[in-house]
DNA sequence: GCTTGAGCTGGAGTGTACTCCAGCCCGTAA
DNA sequence: TTACGGGCTGGAGTACACTCCAGCTCAAGC
C-alpha cells in the first residue's frame, strides 16, 4: 500500500504517518524501487489500535514505550499486559467519568428546560 | 476563600486559577483589603463542571464561550443548553469508544497471558 | 522528452493549555 | 522592626502532538 493509501483508510494524514514512522509509533516500511513507502495493510489494524489509546488518553511517550515492546518481539508480551492492565484501569476510571457527566449534563439540560420554559410562563 | 484554598480544594494550581480568571472562564472575584483574590467557595461548583467539559474534551474556546454565556445571566438559558445538548452527542460517542476500547484492552490482556502460559510450557 | 503529480528529507512553525519567573507589595510572627 | 510567607502583575517559557514547507527525485502519461 501507498502512503496516500494509509493515510485515506487509517483517517492520519501523510504527515502524520511519517512522524509516527520518525518517533518510532510505526515500523519503517520496506520501500519500493523509487524508494517510496510500501505499507503492508495490516498496518491498518495497529493504527486503529493506536488511535484508541490515543483516544482513550494514554501519553505519546507510553505509546512509543508499547510499540518499541511490540517491535522486540514475543518475548515482551509480559510487560507489554502490564502496560494493558495500568492504562485499562485507567480507562475504567475514565468510563466511570463520562458515564457521570453524561448524566450531569441531562440534568442540566433539563434544567435549562424548565427555566426556559418558565421565562415563557412570566413574559 | 484565599486562592490557596481554592487551588487545594479543587487540584487546580494558583497559577492555573489566575490563568482561568484571564482568559473568562472564572470570573473575577473580589480582592481583600490587600488586593488579594478573595473566592466565594461556589467557585469550587463551576471549577468542578469544567473539570467535566474538559475531561470529555470540550475545547478551551467553547468552555469560555460557555463561561461567557453564563455570565451574562439567565437569558442565556437556550444557548447554553444547545451547547450542553451538542456536548452530550460528542460525549455519548466518546463513552462508546471507552467501552469499546476496555473490552478490546481485556481481550489483549486475555491473549497475552495465554502467550505468557504457552511460553512457559514450551520451555 | 517534457510536464505533472506523488513521494521524499530535514527542519521550522503552529495551536493548545498551561507553567514559570522576576520583581514587587503586604500582613503577621519572632 | 525586620524577616517571612503568601499573593500580585505582566510576560516569557514549556510540553505535547502534530503540521507545513522548500527543494529535491522519480515514474508515467501525453
Amino acid at each position: 500500500m501507498k502512503i496516500s493509501d494509509v493515510a485515506a483508510q487509517s483517517g492520519l494524514s501523510i504527515d502524520t504517518l511519517r512522524f509516527y514512522e520518525k518517533i518510532g509509533l510505526i515500523d519503517p516500511p520496506p520501500r519500493d524501487g523509487a524508494g517510496r513507502r510500501d505499507y503492508d495493510p495490516q498496518v491498518l489494524g495497529w493504527i486503529r489500535f493506536l488511535d484508541q489509546l490515543n483516544a482513550t488518553g494514554m501519553k505519546q511517550a507510553d505509546r512509543i514505550r508499547y510499540a518499541r515492546l511490540r517491535a522486540e518481539g514475543p518475548q515482551t508480551c509480559a510487560q507489554r499486559r502490564e502496560m494493558l492492565e495500568a492504562h485499562r484501569e485507567q480507562v475504567a476510571l475514565q468510563l466511570e467519568q463520562v458515564k457521570n457527566t453524561l448524566a450531569l449534563m441531562d440534568r442540566k439540560v433539563a434544567l435549562y428546560r424548565d427555566m426556559e420554559q418558565e421565562m415563557i410562563e412570566n413574559v
